[in-house]
DNA sequence: CCTCATTTGTTGGAAAAACAACATATTTTT
DNA sequence: AAAAATATGTTGTTTTTCCAACAAATGAGG
């Protein structure tokens, strides 16, 4: 019996797989937990990984920091999605991001040198293990190309639309929420709070957007 | 004896791959070739895709228009690099972006069911097929993060220095060239021609760099 | 309930980008 | 080699963002 398995199960990247497989592939994959209180630095900008990890509980924020101490939030991830896969693949190059508990954060490390080899005869799982990596990276994928898509409109007010829009439609519903505080969405669309404030504003008063804190609806023509 | 493996051994996504495995694996794949000229349209936004592609010669263009006709380019894709590979995983979505031939261009088709299906027995080559796609989403998603931070930068200046400065890194030299025109490289960064042809030329006064057509070089201090 | 800290909204001036229109340079075509 | 088409550079004006300082609202803790 695997201590958090079942949260374990949860995530994406344990997809079709049991228990049982579970608590063979646990081993091989060398794997560990750690917890996090808020605020905690997980990985430093400018260091090497060597381990893919998953949120157990709790939340990161992957954070890109530049000399000047300009913060952009590259996205916060949460219960069961992953961070660090993507540079584990190229353990010798430092990492541009630095990943910080954003609460209480539980999180599973694995050995990323032990996902990639298929270990022994019976590993079924693995190959599991690793079409759902695949799956996961196709969807981060389509979520940078998507983060690009708003970073590429050129005025606030373009990039909030697109942004919100995205949301709107990816909700399905009228009234939709966002992750984001008003800080935390203009450090995720690169643009000054201030002026974003601003913007919203303009928006709800030209009669197009409707939104009180995280809660937001487009208005109908 | 296969038509163009030599080209396709190439690719990234056959390395560790012989011809003897490849005459089994493309039919396995469902493989095809087609040709394209200068301007073709390969993918258009909009459309559903059902293949991953493979550039065996000249190149394509990644291409995003908003409904204003604003056009971006995300990406040159060339020799043995792939396209589409991140939404055939998605394939009733439909995509968010249209490819275009760049050139005379000669393109690999992969049924893109066929690659996560580990087929029959013997089938090694496959497990190293998969292996291969994960580094290359790897090395995309690097590519994306690398995009999204020019982008966050607030200011052309910064946005041309911070892409400029990551070319010279990579290059390893002095003096690197880039893969665009003014005009393409303005599409890139998102931001006005005008405005970066005068912001190159005030870096140019101001001894930070020196350029002659594509060929750039930061100045020592 | 009050105080303090944090978040969000507002405003005006400075800086930068977008835009437009045109000049110059380069490339392609004939 | 000349003409046409395309790409790049320049300049002045308009628009938008950035920035800073402050006001208002919200939330947390005692």
């Amino acid at each position: 019996m695997i201590e958090n398995s079942s949260l374990i199960l949860q995530s994406p990247l344990f997809y079709g797989i049991n228990e049982e497989d579970l608590s063979h592939l646990l081993p091989c994959l060398k794997a560990f937990t750690k917890t996090y209180s808020k605020n905690e630095i997980i990985f430093l900008a400018g260091s090497t990984i060597h381990h893919t990890c998953v949120v157990l509980q709790g939340g990161v924020q992957i954070v890109y920091e530049d000399i000047l101490g300009n913060r952009t939030i590259f996205s916060r991830v949460t219960n069961g999605e992953l961070f660090g896969e993507t540079f584990s693949f190229f353990e010798s190059e430092p990492i541009p991001i630095s990943v910080i508990s954003d609460d209480n954060t539980l999180v599973l490390f694995l050995d990323c040198r032990q996902i990639l080899t298929t270990c022994s005869s019976t590993c079924k799982f693995h190959h599991q293990l690793i079409e759902n990596m695949l799956r996961i990276f196709a969807r981060k994928n389509i979520f940078l190309n998507k983060k690009i898509r708003y970073l590429s409109k050129r005025t606030t007010r373009e990039k909030l639309l697109s942004y919100l829009s995205d949301e709107a439609t990816a909700s399905g519903k009228g009234i939709f929420s966002i992750p984001f505080s008003r800080q935390e969405l203009a450090d995720f669309l690169c643009v000054e709070r201030s002026a974003m404030s601003t913007e919203l504003n303009k928006l709800k008063k030209e009669g197009i957007l409707d939104f009180h804190k995280n809660q937001f609806r487009f208005q109908q023509s």
